[in-house]
DNA sequence: TCCATCGGTCGGCATTGTCGAACACCTACC
DNA sequence: GGTAGGTGTTCGACAATGCCGACCGATGGA
């Protein structure tokens, strides 16, 4: 309701150009509350009813169904015969699992992941910024036989992973979401305060990784590297993740694992053209 | 085009109520279009132009721009910044395993497809009927040091693999579905003939299970076997995939692994509530 | 330097999506 | 058994919305 009259204004006004930092274009009304319904179906845990979803989003309950039909036939959302309520549909894992296919980070970053898994006995995540997190794109197991669950689309915050400090640290659109968000606290060594925030982030970007002990998860450390394009622009992070007692000696974390990171990192880099002078 | 003119006679007509067979609503324009560029983006292995998008789908350029642009905001698609070209997004990776969290199938089956790993020594499979093929909802990888690719959210055939006979024999849609396709020919072991294929439908409904033996890859044999929710419809398969030398003996399936395979099917649909009745 | 083509934007028209009420259907509860 | 409240779905009319095609500015070969 409120929105769509505030879009009407900005038809008027001086477009601005460009837009320093956000187009501001208008868009697809319907896209975008088909987009929200996605988003909606995602965030609540089991399956939602016409209703709920029309008033969750403030919209009548013919055109929640309009666009709910259409998606149900493009493969988006599934619909319960018995209840007649919706759930997210098989189409999006067959995309999501071709946005893998053709990222072209993950590939070049495979054999590598692959290679520091090995040499550091822990498992390795790759993730690249996305909304107001990290999405985790590729996940090597530790290469022993436990049971382990992988977190490939699985998102993990910006302020307390060391994947999440380092991309705060070098991209910029992080680091504002990153700032601009409340850290929740998930442990007691969580850091919140922005200030204390901020002066990891320079850290981060003076000893160019980022670390994570017990911030998230207890018992758990990371360590994390950025990894740089043909620009040097920042594109995603490499890190490991273990339990603190193989991860850290001492106190501080192990010497030799964030130079296998580091390494790793540089190399993907060099692998995406970022390598020569 | 030619779609469009006709769906609006539909309004000025009687509207037939109901439709037999179908619903025939209208759907909404905008949503299909941008469903339809997602496929496309999806279908192309490098990233594309806007105007080879527009001219693909025919439209014109403003009309794809402003579609594209607001699948851009919404994370459905990323725009690289170099040269201008669209790719799938992140965010279709995300919601893609959200899917999988709440898909209840799967959830019911990872415990049982373990254990038929574990005991079969192979890979394990487990595929729900989608569009024209099996998509893949969960994959266990063969309980070896092998280098193996995770498979989880990849599309089989229907009439060549074990997974896609038994949905076909099982499930009305995907049975229709198949005997409509022009059944291609992956090796020369591969039944195309319509005839010899609904032979096998038949006898995989009176066996129980289905078996694919070098027809879709050479060298690599499988079993499966369908599941069944509470209702006793057809949901899913699942089936064990390897080595043809290993999966077989004699020229014969290995009658234990046959075995194991429907037991593990078996306690998958009584954990979805098929078992009593 | 020119020309072809790229992605992106804007104004005007009318198609298209939206709204709200009425419709079947089911379940639970008097 | 009826009723009351719930579901998802359809319909018709209105006008706001998204579509089209012409128009920019930049880019990159020839």
């Amino acid at each position: 309701m409120f929105g769509i009259a505030e879009r009407w204004y900005t038809t008027v006004g001086g477009q601005s150009k460009n837009g320093g930092t956000t187009g501001m274009a208008r868009n697809i009304q319907s896209l975008e509350r088909a987009a929200a319904m996605l988003r909606l179906l995602a965030g609540g845990e089991r399956r939602l009813g016409l209703s709920d979803i029309a008033s969750s989003l403030g919209l009548a309950k013919g055109t929640a169904h309009g666009i709910l039909r259409t998606l149900q036939q493009e493969g988006f959302v599934e619909q319960e015969p018995a209840s007649g309520r919706y759930q997210l549909g098989a189409e999006l894992l067959r995309l999501g699992t071709t946005y893998l296919d053709v990222h072209e980070l993950r590939a070049r970053a495979l054999v590598w992941t692959d290679d520091l898994a090995r040499s550091s006995g822990e498992s390795v995540y790759l993730g690249v910024f996305h909304q107001q997190g990290v999405l985790i794109v590729h996940h090597v197991f530790r290469p022993d036989d436990s049971r382990q669950v992988l977190e490939i689309g699985a998102m993990q915050p910006l302020h307390s992973t060391a994947l999440g400090k380092v991309l705060s640290a070098y991209d910029p659109v992080a680091h504002s979401e990153a700032l601009e968000a409340d850290r929740k606290a998930f442990t007691d060594r969580t850091v919140c305060e922005l200030d204390d925030f901020e002066h990891i982030l320079d850290l981060t970007r003076a000893r160019g990784y980022a670390a994570d002990v017990e911030e998230t998860w207890t018992g758990v450390a990371s360590v994390s590297a950025p990894i740089h394009d043909r620009r040097r622009m920042p594109v995603g992070a490499v890190g490991i993740t273990g339990a603190v007692e193989r991860v850290c000696q001492d106190g501080e974390l192990r010497p030799e694992l964030i130079a296998a990171v580091r390494d790793c990192a540089r190399a993907v880099s060099r692998d995406l053209g970022a390598g020569r002078f």
